[in-house]
DNA sequence: CTGTTTATTGTCCTTTAGTTCAATGGCACA
DNA sequence: TGTGCCATTGAACTAAAGGACAATAAACAG
C-alpha cells in the first residue's frame, strides 16, 4: 500500500486528499517524509521549489500541486523532478489517477497543459542528432526512404524475412538497406539500431 | 463499458491489446469504427495521419500507437487530435492506464518522451529521474535475479558473448537465462525483449 | 550524354542467436 | 530426506544476421 504525504499550509488544504487516500498523512512541512512513498507538495513560492528539488533527490515520487495551473510553472516543476503537476483542488478520482500513473513510473499533466507543452516544445526541438552508443552522431535524416522504411520495421521487432514480405522485396534487399543504414548511423547491429532510433528524436 | 477498437495491419498486432481489453475489436481498417468509443490507431505512414485526423473529427477518443516513439511523431499525433501516444507493444497495465486517463478527458504520453520534451525547453540539467528497480516492472518481476541481469544487459545492446564476459559465466549460460526470460515474458527474441522492456519502463 | 545516387538482387561466407537434448550442484522447505 | 527451484554448463543443431564482392536498372543532375 502506497503511503501518501500531502504537504501544504493549513489554510490551503483540500478534504479531497483524504477522500482519495484515506490513509494519507497531511502535514505543513516535510518532517514526516521518510515514512511516505509518494509526496504531494503544494507549490507557492520559490522556497517550495527548493524543497521539491531536494525531495526529488530521493527515490520517492513527488507530485507538484498548484493553486493556478500555468505552463511555465508546470515546466519548472517537472524540470525540478516532479512526476506530476495537478491542481490542489482536483477531485479524488483525478488524484487517484495521478497516483496510479506516477506509481507506474509515468508522468502526469492535465490535458490542456500537456497539449500546450508538447506542441510548444516539440516544435522548438532542433533537428539535432543525438549521440549514439559509441559517441558519434546519429541522424536519421541521412537515410534514404527505403533505408528508413526498413529500419523502422526492424526497430519494431520484425525479422528480415517479415520486412521483406511487407515491403515486397527480397530478404537480400532488406539486408542491403539495413547494412547501409547501419553504416550511416554508425551502429553495429539491429539492436543498437532500435536503441538509437528510440533515443533520438527524429523520424 | 467502453468499447475499444484497435486498428493495425495484421502483422503488427500485439496480444496485449486483447489482454488489456478482452472485449476489444481488432481490425485492419476503420470500417467498424462507429461501434467503438475509443480507437487505437497504429501510425506508420502519412496515410495513417490522414485517418487519424478524420477520426479525431468525431467525439470518439483516439489514441495513437507507434512502432518507435519520437518527439516529432508524438507532436504530430497530438496535433492531429490524438489523446494519447503510446508504444504498440506496451504492457496491458499501461494500456489500461492510458485508457483511463484518456477516458477522463486527460492526455497520455510516456514518461521518458515527456521528460525529453520538458527538458528540451529547460536547458538545465535536471535531477536525473531515479528509476527504482521495484517500480512498474510488472513483467520483469517474474524473472529471477540472473535472468533479469542478463535481460538488462542484452536490452542495452550487448551480445551474448559480452554479457558472458561481464557476468563471468559462459555464453551457454547466458543463452539459458535469456531463453527462460523469453519464455516468461512471452517474447520471441532479444529485440522484442528490449521493446517490451522499454515499453514497460523496465530499462 | 555521362556520372551519381538509389533500389534491387545474387552467391558465398562467417558469426550470432536460439532451441533441444541433456547433466550437475546448491539451497530452501516441508 | 526428498522435492523443487535456481544457476551453471555441455554438445549438436537450425535459423537468422550480417559482411564480401559483386551485377542490373531506373532516376536524375550537370
Amino acid at each position: 500500500m502506497t503511503q501518501h504525504l500531502f504537504i501544504a499550509p493549513a489554510d490551503i488544504q483540500s478534504p479531497r486528499w483524504q477522500q482519495a487516500f484515506p490513509t494519507a498523512f497531511i502535514a505543513q512541512d516535510a518532517t514526516q517524509f521518510v515514512q511516505a512513498d509518494c509526496v504531494w507538495l503544494l507549490l507557492r513560492d520559490d522556497n517550495d521549489f527548493v524543497l521539491l528539488r531536494s525531495l526529488a533527490q530521493t527515490s520517492k515520487k513527488i507530485i507538484a500541486m498548484t493553486l493556478i495551473e500555468t505552463a511555465e510553472q508546470a515546466r519548472q516543476a517537472l524540470e525540478a523532478g516532479a512526476s506530476g503537476y495537478v491542481h490542489y483542488l482536483a477531485v479524488p478520482v483525478v488524484l487517484e489517477q495521478v497516483a496510479q500513473v506516477v506509481a507506474a513510473n509515468g508522468m502526469w499533466l492535465g490535458a490542456d497543459l500537456m497539449r500546450q507543452l508538447v506542441l510548444a516544445t516539440a516544435r522548438s526541438l532542433p533537428a539535432t542528432p543525438t549521440k549514439s552508443l559509441n559517441g558519434t552522431k546519429v541522424d536519421l535524416s541521412q537515410l534514404t526512404s527505403r533505408e528508413l522504411a526498413v529500419a523502422q520495421l526492424v526497430a519494431a521487432g520484425k525479422t528480415n524475412k517479415e520486412v521483406a514480405r511487407e515491403l515486397d522485396i527480397t530478404e537480400r534487399t532488406v539486408k542491403a538497406h539495413l547494412g547501409s543504414a547501419f553504416e550511416k548511423l554508425n551502429v553495429r547491429d539491429r539492436l543498437h539500431l532500435v536503441l538509437v532510433m528510440s533515443a533520438s528524436g527524429g523520424i
